[in-house]
DNA sequence: GACTAACGTTTTTTT
DNA sequence: AACGTTAGTC
């Protein structure tokens, strides 16, 4: 059979998964084993199969997941057929659900969505309003307690800590006064609609009559619950994942979902691919061998598809120092000797702190390199700022944003006034900006408060005007109005380097640049903000742009490869993370080391330290209970000495001079 | 209301 | 070591 998507090229297990598109299937798909080819070709044997594209529905992760996964499927069918299907996020289906029909819920349609700081600021301001005195909670913590129970169908006012159950509450009936919803809320707010009114339901479960769901065993039961809601019979529901990838349980992940799919949906095909394309035997080998430490699995054994392979090798190393000079060396030496491209390495750490020392050492040997995720790009002040600046032009009503900008550039409305007004807004049960609005109250205020409030008031509703009468682009309202306020200016006068001062210049436009082209798509202010709550926290694009050897934390990791790939920092505490033993979850860190090995096509270096500089502090280190349990076949044990010894008496002086010129520049 | 100094904290990260 | 937060001062 000719096919558009080269059937011929698939495995008998991977064409049994693109065969399979009636009734609920399970796809296990193991690490390196062509997952996304074979999701991408069952979706486009779909489509040849004239079934509908408009009915096809494909969730992914993130939503960079969902526009690679659309823009594969273009490249193998028609790029007509992808525009037409949806792929998209859970949450970014519920979005489309709600603001068609959130009104059910007693919320507006124009809702907006409260971004992770937006939560946190929120979620502050509580704690200073309820807690008074002593209370040392943080916001964080209390908005994962509402969140995981928000996620496990709980309600989180009964929480069992009382005065987190009163906070919850509290942030519960703010949201709804601001009308505004957190990311779980979406998903919370979408099951609800679906369960509680068929006809919502059945015109989803006709307009969506297949569904794909990729990453299965990081969704969580809310997740589920949603996906029961949103498939009928006869259930052609097809999830995809891997249970020993699983590594978000902290975040709420079920890997029941995955172990118990068939509780879910009764009778599925259950398809395993076990055949692995990337990785050596060598490697492979030893990733096996780990993971059959873990209980409660789906037992697969990935099946080497490259024999042979060089050993795995476990360097013991005396100290982080040592650890980072040795990888940059090996680097550069494998680079010169093999011809590799800087893109070829990777570098595996468990925490972002572990990363300073790489990146000294490959600095000092003018390396190139890429750092995934560290900093947050919604996460940098001037993005956050600007974002709140959009929001008020769409939706002034909502507290927080509005808040967070009252005196940033300071305009003379400090805290005490800001702490007036919201008494104010809570008294009248109104918004903060319609207590700003509100002459009853600014009379209230002194002179020189009130000039700039009233000030601020004319600034965002003439701008809001601008929009929403005069239609200009809000692009250049934003622009316009960030110039007039001096923005920038101020944001640079505390600013310590140019370089700080150049970022936040190129943030601002960033965000600027981003609406624009949005709106140039003919979208409005307000989707704008969806996606931009809804994105992906990275700056993503611009990583695969960068060059160098690769940086990146092992949750960072998941779903790459690359051909020689360094595991630092192997030692008991770290990996597995001490918290995480106190938690009992010691089998998600196995998985985590397990995710670690099977990103190495060619070649896998993990090296333990016994001391490390830790938060300033020297500290002893004991090598890594997960050590032991690597089947020694393909292992090769060695020390940082045995290797320089080594290296000192072959004939390779220049490979000996360099690691000599390493150890004293470590000094 | 704005600025500075001492203080405490530090896993992973997406929506 | 490095960051953000908070309390205290001008």
């Amino acid at each position: 059979m000719a096919s558009p998507f080269s059937f011929d090229s698939l495995n008998q297990a991977q064409r049994q998964a693109v065969g399979a598109l009636d009734g609920p299937v399970l796809i296990l798909a193991g690490a390196g084993t062509g997952k996304t080819r074979t999701v991408t070709c069952r979706i486009a044997h779909m489509l040849e199969k004239k079934i509908p594209a408009d009915q096809i529905l494909a969730v992914t992760f993130t939503n960079k997941a969902a526009s690679e996964m659309r823009e594969r499927i273009g490249g193998m069918v028609s790029k007509k057929a992808a525009s037409e299907m949806t792929v998209c996020t859970f949450h970014s289906l519920c979005v489309r659900l709600l603001r068609g029909g959130i009104d059910k819920l007693g919320y507006k349609r124009n809702f907006s969505i409260c971004s992770h700081s937006d939560q946190v600021g929120l979620m502050k301001q509580l704690l200073v309003r309820k807690g008074g005195t002593d209370e040392k909670v943080k916001a964080e913590t209390v908005l994962g307690a509402i969140s995981k129970a928000k996620n496990k169908g709980l309600d989180p006012a009964n929480l069992e800590d009382d005065f987190f159950a009163h906070l919850a509450t509290a942030y519960q009936n703010e949201l709804r006064a601001q009308n505004a919803v957190d990311f779980d809320d979406l998903l919370l707010f979408g099951e609800k609609i679906l369960r509680e009114h068929e006809d919502v339901r059945e015109m989803f479960r006709r307009r969506f009559t297949r569904v794909t769901v990729d990453e299965f065993q990081d969704t969580n039961s809310l997740q589920m619950q949603l996906l029961q809601q949103l498939v009928g019979p006869p259930y052609h529901v097809c999830v995809v994942g891997d249970d020993d990838q699983s590594i978000y349980g902290w975040r709420g992940a079920e890997t029941a979902n995955i172990l118990e799919f068939e509780r879910f949906f009764p009778n599925p095909k259950i398809i395993r691919l076990e055949e692995n394309y990337r990785s050596t035997h060598a490697v492979l080998h030893t990733a096996n061998s780990l993971i059959q430490h873990n209980r409660g699995r789906r037992e697969k054994i990935l099946r080497s598809t490259r024999m042979g392979g060089d050993k795995v090798r476990v360097v013991a190393m005396p100290g982080d120092d040592e650890e980072a000079e040795f990888i940059a060396e090996e680097i550069l030496a494998a680079k010169s000797a093999v011809g590799r491209t800087w893109e070829d390495f990777a570098v595996l750490f468990r925490t972002n702190g572990q990363s300073r020392k790489l990146e000294l050492a490959l600095r000092e040997r003018k390396i190139p390199y890429r750092m995934v995720g560290a900093q947050s790009f919604y996460d940098r002040r001037e993005v956050r700022d600007v974002l709140a600046y959009a929001q008020l032009l769409a939706a002034p009503d909502t507290d927080v944003p509005l808040l967070r900008v009252l005196n940033a550039p300071n305009r003379g409305i400090g805290q005490s006034t800001a702490v007036l007004a919201t008494d104010w807004s809570r008294e009248h049960h109104e918004s903060v900006w319609q207590a700003l609005c509100d002459p009853d109250f600014t009379a209230t205020i002194g002179p020189k408060a009130r000039h700039a409030i009233e000030a601020f008031v004319a600034l965002i509703a003439g701008a809001k005007n601008r929009i929403d009468l005069n239609h200009e682009n809000p692009a250049d309202v934003l622009h316009g109005m960030l110039k007039e306020i001096e923005y920038l200016q101020w944001l640079e006068r505390g600013c310590k380097t140019d370089s700080e001062r150049q970022q936040r210049g190129e943030g601002i436009q960033m965000v600027i640049d981003s609406l624009r082209a949005h709106v140039a798509k003919g979208k409005k202010l307000q989707s704008f903000l969806d996606d931009s709550a809804l994105a992906s926290d990275r700056e993503d694009e611009d990583i695969e742009k960068k060059q160098g050897a690769t940086l990146i934390t092992l949750h960072a990791s998941k779903g790459l490869e690359f051909p020689i790939v360094f595991l630092v920092g192997l030692e008991e505490g770290f990996l597995p993370h001490s918290r995480s033993v106190a938690d009992g979850t010691k089998d998600e860190e196995r998985r985590l080391l397990y995710v670690g090995i099977t990103r190495a096509q060619d070649q896998l270096t993990m090296t333990y330290c016994s001391k490390r500089i830790k938060w300033g502090q020297e500290t002893g280190c004991q090598p890594s209970s997960f050590i032991g349990e690597l089947d020694g076949e393909h292992l090769d044990h060695t020390s940082y000495d045995d290797i320089l010894g080594a290296e000192a008496s072959s004939d390779d002086l220049a490979s000996f001079f360099g690691n000599m010129k390493g150890m004293l520049d470590g000094i």
